[in-house]
DNA sequence: CCATAAGATGTAATCGATTACATTGCACAA
DNA sequence: TTGTGCAATGTAATCGATTACATCTTATGG
């Protein structure tokens, strides 16, 4: 009445043991035709619903993954998160959601998932310390990154967007507008997507024998409020470039934002391109030229490399790293235009 | 060697019983401090992480609480995740997150959640059915309801925000600056805050002796795309409000973003209200004149509300159930200016 | 008609941690 | 000295599902 039923209840009721009635429900074995009607009957009969926690301790797994998310506030975190999501539940795992950059530090976060609590993890921060990675590899956690990835590339698999492309996108479009002095915004320095999305920008701009002074790189950390600062910072340059490509949406807006409350004019006066392309991207004004990544595909292909990983008895490509690389593509919209003739 | 070691293997090398172990670890009971030591030091040495599957087992719990959320993506909401769980991680407790508008349907959703999968549930989706929810009370799994709330109030704890002030607050603001002509931009209609919201502008505006056109109440859905559609009736208008009070920052923004686009002023044409407060509403631009919720707190206050009903012991306490009502305030900014004299 | 295999189901061990109950040892009072 | 009580620890049952192994039934071939 009050107790949950269990697998000895449907026996009981059934008329049959407890051994049958797991089979019955796992599909596995045979059991006959007859008796499987009866047990299914039964079960629903007397509501029977599996006990998680003792099915996963015979199992030796904890039928969970854990996400580890540097940022849930960030749009484009939650997006990845929720391309997760319907990955995971669909295949019956739950989905834990650990904040990386929390309260906890990183000691905390290798003990929370070294105590059995996933049986894998995807991770969306690539600044996790090489030392806990290790230690999550010593247990034997399969681990997927997915955007970032960390430092010493190919120790892991990961799921990204292929960023150097993007930035050779943007910049490709500023210079085809006839843009010729151009500034990068870019995340923190020791972030991989910096890196990339920097060596790649660049090139480009080396590659069409366009100056990069330094003075041009303005730092940011990807969040509008850095967005901001750096258009101060091009507010206070003698020599003011023409285009701005941000390493992220929010930071172009907050770009934007700042130059117009200056009465700076864009497109007219400057040209802005960001990453990502976030949803208001779409709907700012001017709305935002940006290089789109396939932002919630990025969380399923995570998921799905993550699962496979899960499932697969093969121990060598248990063990294999990989590395996708997801397309991105050059959204046009109205906050570049031609470089103003000076 | 391979295995993970147990409290067997503790024991072992402590010289000591399982139980003392289990005793010494969980701080309850006394231990005398010598074998105290002696076991904590042991553990440290084989590196002991306790099996949560087996100690839910036997405890019966699971050790997770779900969260139900019907939109990942807004940023709304991944911030009231995000408080939610900085709360339930420090407390030891696993956060499971659900798409409630994902590809499962109630049904499914009810069965993952009886399945014994979490101790309890935080629901950010006001629109759940009844009976789903009737499921959940009868499997005594307490139910704490963030932001949104079901039909029958009072049937479920809930935290949620001053919605009627906030809507009061919007239209106060905007009759202050002269507006006589005000439109509601709303959400869906059977939605809680759609209905509340809507409930006490009107009275606001009645308060103020000011018309409530039908034609002035355009739907929307909380989405930007449904700003853009709102614009576009207003366009549409023999007799266009100067003050639009949308019941979301996101269709304040595609609002905004629509009318600019057609050359429609604001704030200097029609001033704009939204609801949130959303990161981005401070760096549009016009910068944004909403009603800030504290979403963050939101989720903190429901987790904790949760945590307390799932450690009361006391019966009473457990059932009852209560609303907590979070401040809200007016935040102004660029979008709304005094009315155009006609 | 019997031996053997295959099919169906039952028995009981197992996963690892917790805890009711039992036991041991020791201090202290009578 | 002996009994009482408490502190510290051990023994073993328990949570619920799965599964190796045992058992039994039935079909099939020789």
């Amino acid at each position: 009445m009050s107790r949950t039923p269990s697998v000895k209840d449907v026996a009981r009721l059934a008329g049959v043991s407890t051994a049958t009635v797991s089979r019955t429900l796992n599909k596995t074995d045979t059991v006959s035709k007859e008796t499987r009607e009866n047990v299914l009957q039964a079960a629903q009969e007397v509501g029977y619903r599996v006990n998680h926690s003792a099915r996963n301790l015979r199992l030796q797994r904890t039928g969970a993954v854990a996400v580890l998310i540097p940022n849930l506030g960030n749009p484009f975190f939650s997006e990845i998160l929720a391309g997760i999501e319907s990955i995971m539940t669909r295949s019956g795992m739950n989905v834990l959601i650990l904040d990386s950059k929390g309260t906890s530090s990183q000691t905390d976060i290798a003990n929370y998932l070294t105590s059995q609590r996933a049986d894998g993890i995807i991770c969306l921060d690539g600044s996790l310390q090489p030392d806990s990675n290790k230690k999550s590899t010593m247990l034997n956690l399969p681990l997927v990154f997915g955007c970032e990835w960390p430092a010493d590339e190919g120790a892991f698999s990961s799921v990204r967007s292929d960023n150097a492309k993007g930035a050779a996108l943007a910049i490709d479009h500023l210079v085809s507008l006839g843009h010729k002095k151009i500034a990068c915004v870019r995340g923190p320095m020791e972030n991989v997507l910096t890196i990339e999305r920097e060596q790649a920008a660049f090139d480009a701009l080396r590659g069409y024998k366009l100056p990069v002074h330094d003075e041009w790189i303005l730092d940011g950390d990807f969040s509008l409020d850095s967005g901001v600062k750096a258009a101060t910072q091009w507010l206070a340059m003698d020599d003011r470039p023409t285009g701005i490509f941000c390493f992220s949406d929010l930071m172009a807006i907050g770009v934007m934002a700042e130059l117009m409350a200056k009465n700076i004019h864009v497109p007219d006066d400057v040209s802005v391109v960001g990453f990502d392309d976030i949803d208001i991207a779409r709907y700012y004004a001017p709305s935002l030229t940006t290089i789109r990544q396939q932002t919630r595909e990025l969380g399923v292909e995570a998921a799905v490399a993550l699962l496979d990983r899960l499932n697969g008895t093969d121990t060598a490509i248990t063990t294999a790293t990989e590395i996708l690389l997801l397309e991105v593509e050059l959204i046009q919209r109205s906050s570049t235009a031609p470089a103003p003739s000076r």
